[in-house]
DNA sequence: GTAGGGTTAG
């Protein structure tokens, strides 16, 4: 007599059972629900010693239990170990393969057995089917097509619909409607694969016409429907099937929201999303990404604490949603505890995942876990291989970077435009004008990659640093496309390094043309002026710009103390510590300027006192981040403080200041690099 | 059959 209940059998997994029926259907029934590798260890232990090897139904269950617990490869181990294989298993084996998106795989077993000369059934087909539609592998479609109606299952309407999809999947719809007008009993699975097949091949009306035909609707024809109103932006369409359909589910709310978040409707979709009366992990995960493709990072981040809270857990999705917003925001905290979140809770690490670990990491300044998130990656693809070559070029870790790409070519992983982003970038930040030019070239060359606006961009940055301002004004004059602002913009930068005055007044001529509203032009060239002495010019620039009422993008920073991202503008009161912060930023102040410090009022460009300019200066963003962290966090923690502009002179030596009296590393990401302080001296040797 | 995901020049 046996009364195991699973939870003993995993505390004593060497506990024998004896051989009863009721063993085996215990066995069913536990493996039905999602297992660790140990515990799927265990189990096949225990079917083993209960004899149940022969028995198809558990050990076809065992496979599709790897399937729902993510370890097709466990179950490819068993699947080869045992002696020819009997059709169930195949059929176990190529579902689990397909569930979990080795489609790759699911196909190459197929093969096999044929290989073998294993005879397939009306279960097999419309799995190996579904592997051909998301694999697009049309020949083996049409192949499939064939054996079907040579084995006689072409009647059954499961392989039908299967066919169907596989078509419309692979671009042939007249095709899928061919098989589809010669079914004899549809059912509503069938005319709803139709309907989508349609939808994936671009006709939008002939799904329409005959979704208005349709004998029987049930809730997914209304949501195809619904959905395929979201996506082509038919906002109104949309929003009227959704009010008249007879009976709605958390499917369709989320595609009417999704709708609202491609619109960038923010608050039409928030309205929906709190009115909803069901919230799945879908709900979330639409909403999280939404606010975090609209830049709103707080809000994606403040309902992700809504979110865990809630009955819904996080998924992989959801974290490849939050990650970028701590990335933006430099919530390194919050990112760690995110990537902790996903071992704890055994999320699943894919691919994505690991490439928004690596940006987080890289954006948030630690290098060295965006190395380890890499090094661990089990599955590495471009877009991972692109962020790490992207991360190591911002952090002037150059050599690495060309690592990588030596890894991707040896792995045959092919790269993309953005790939060389990444590599002239690494180039450069650390001057190698030369390695650079070999990158430019190559990507045409070797890839066949045309070099787009934002390469000759890099180029123009590269050559610029390094005080090549000529060859750089050159390559823009010769470029094959209108020069973006930007181009000129890096110019116009690099002629500030330099100091070359009389460069930069021609480059800001363009510049203005090109951009009359944009200030930071005037910002740029005013401060050239102003380094160079030139007052006058630098003053008349600046009456410019009042006179054309344009006002200074206002600077935002923002730092993270306890998981919690406080954000400041300049002069900004709005912090619930605002008293405490202001106070002590008088306090800095004051020891720095005995310590020698003299505000560096050139670059404040309002046309004031001595005295007023002094205080816009020193209620900087960054100032008032930089206070807020230094009175709530300890003396060994670095401050690491975000900003959206470019950092300015006085508040770059302002930093370098307290970095060696207050004996703290402050860490400051700027629109465009990072900038490491420490004990007085900045990693980017003042050239920023 | 139906909802959600990663890198980009200053």
């Amino acid at each position: 007599m046996s009364c195991l209940s699973p939870s003993t059998v995993f505390l004593s997994p060497f506990t024998s059972i004896s051989k009863t029926t009721t063993e085996e259907e215990w066995i069913s029934t536990s493996l039905k629900s999602p297992k660790t590798q140990n515990q799927l260890k265990t189990l096949h232990a225990l079917i083993i010693k209960a004899g149940l090897t022969r028995n198809d139904l558990v050990f076809g269950q065992l496979f599709l239990c790897c399937s729902i617990s993510n370890s097709m490869h466990y179950a490819r181990q068993i699947f080869d170990g045992i002696n020819n294989p009997k059709l169930f298993f195949y059929n176990a084996m190529i579902k689990g393969y397909s569930q979990n998106g080795a489609y790759y795989e699911a196909l190459q077993l197929y093969s096999l057995m044929r290989f073998r000369a294993v005879t397939c059934d009306s279960f097999t087909f419309p799995v190996v089917l579904r592997s051909v539609s998301s694999s697009g592998k049309i020949d083996v479609g049409k192949e499939l097509h064939g054996l079907v109606m040579k084995m006689g299952c072409g009647s059954r309407v499961i392989v039908q619909t299967a066919l169907i999809d596989m078509y419309c999947a692979c671009g042939l719809s007249t095709y899928g409607r061919y098989v589809f007008d010669a079914v004899s009993e549809r059912d509503v699975i069938c005319w709803n694969t139709m309907i989508s097949g349609y939808i994936k091949c671009g006709e939008y009306s002939s799904a329409q016409e005959l979704f208005d035909r349709m004998p029987v609707r049930n809730i997914s024809s209304w949501n195809t429907m619904v959905d395929m109103y979201c996506k082509r932006g038919e906002l109104e369409m949309a929003r009227s099937l959704f009010d008249a359909m007879p009976e709605r589910d958390v499917i369709s709310w989320n595609a009417l929201i999704s709708g609202y978040a491609k619109t960038g409707e923010s608050d039409a979709m928030r309205r929906l999303f709190d009115e909803m009366p069901q919230k799945n992990v879908v709900s979330w995960n639409v909403m999280i990404t939404c606010y975090v493709h609209s830049r709103q990072f707080m809000e994606a981040l403040e309902l992700f604490r809504m979110m865990l809270v809630s009955d819904v857990k996080p998924n992989e999705v959801t974290v490849v949603g939050v990650l970028p917003a701590c990335a933006h925001l430099g919530a390194l905290d919050l990112g760690q505890w995110v990537h902790a979140y996903i071992d704890r809770n055994r999320v699943k690490m894919d691919v994505y995942v690991n490439t928004a670990l690596i940006d987080m990491y890289g954006k948030c300044g630690s290098v060295d876990d965006a190395k380890r998130v890499f090094n661990n990656a089990v599955a590495k693809d471009m877009f991972l291989c692109s962020t790490m070559i992207e991360v190591l070029g911002t952090h002037g870790k150059a050599d690495e970077a060309f690592s990588i790409f030596d890894y991707m070519r040896r792995e045959g992983i092919k790269p993309n435009d953005v790939t060389f982003v990444g590599l002239l970038k690494a180039c450069s930040h650390v001057g190698l004008v030369d390695t650079g030019m070999k990158y430019f070239q190559m990507m045409s060359k070797e890839f066949k990659l045309m070099p787009k606006v934002e390469h000759y961009g890099c180029v123009v940055d590269l050559l610029g640093r390094a005080g090549h301002l000529e060859e750089a004004h050159e390559l823009i004059k010769n470029m094959p496309m209108d020069p973006h602002p930007i181009v000129w913009g890096t110019l116009l930068s690099a002629c500030r390094i330099h100091d070359n005055v009389k460069l930069a007044e021609e480059v800001a001529v363009h510049l203005i043309e090109l951009e009359p509203q944009s200030c930071g032009n005037y910002v740029l060239l005013s401060n050239i002026y102003s380094k160079a002495g030139r007052w006058d010019e630098a003053a008349k620039l600046r009456r410019k710009m009042k006179e054309k009422g344009m006002t200074k993008k206002p600077g935002c920073s923002s730092i993270e103390v306890n998981n919690v991202v406080s954000e400041f503008l300049a002069g900004d009161r709005t912090h619930p510590q605002c008293k405490a912060i202001y106070e002590t930023l008088d306090k800095i102040i004051a020891r720095l300027k005995a310590e020698g410090y003299t505000p560096c009022t050139s670059s404040v460009l309002h046309d004031v006192d001595v005295d007023e300019k002094e205080q816009v200066l020193l209620h900087h963003s960054e100032k008032l981040a930089v206070a807020f962290g230094l009175i709530s966090t300890d003396h060994k923690t670095p401050i690491r403080i975000v900003k959206n502009l470019r950092v300015c002179d006085d508040c770059h030596l302002f930093m370098k200041m307290i970095s060696i009296y207050y004996s703290r590393q402050i860490i400051v990401r700027d629109c465009s690099r990072f900038h490491h302080f420490t004990d007085g001296s900045c990693s980017c040797s003042d050239y920023w």
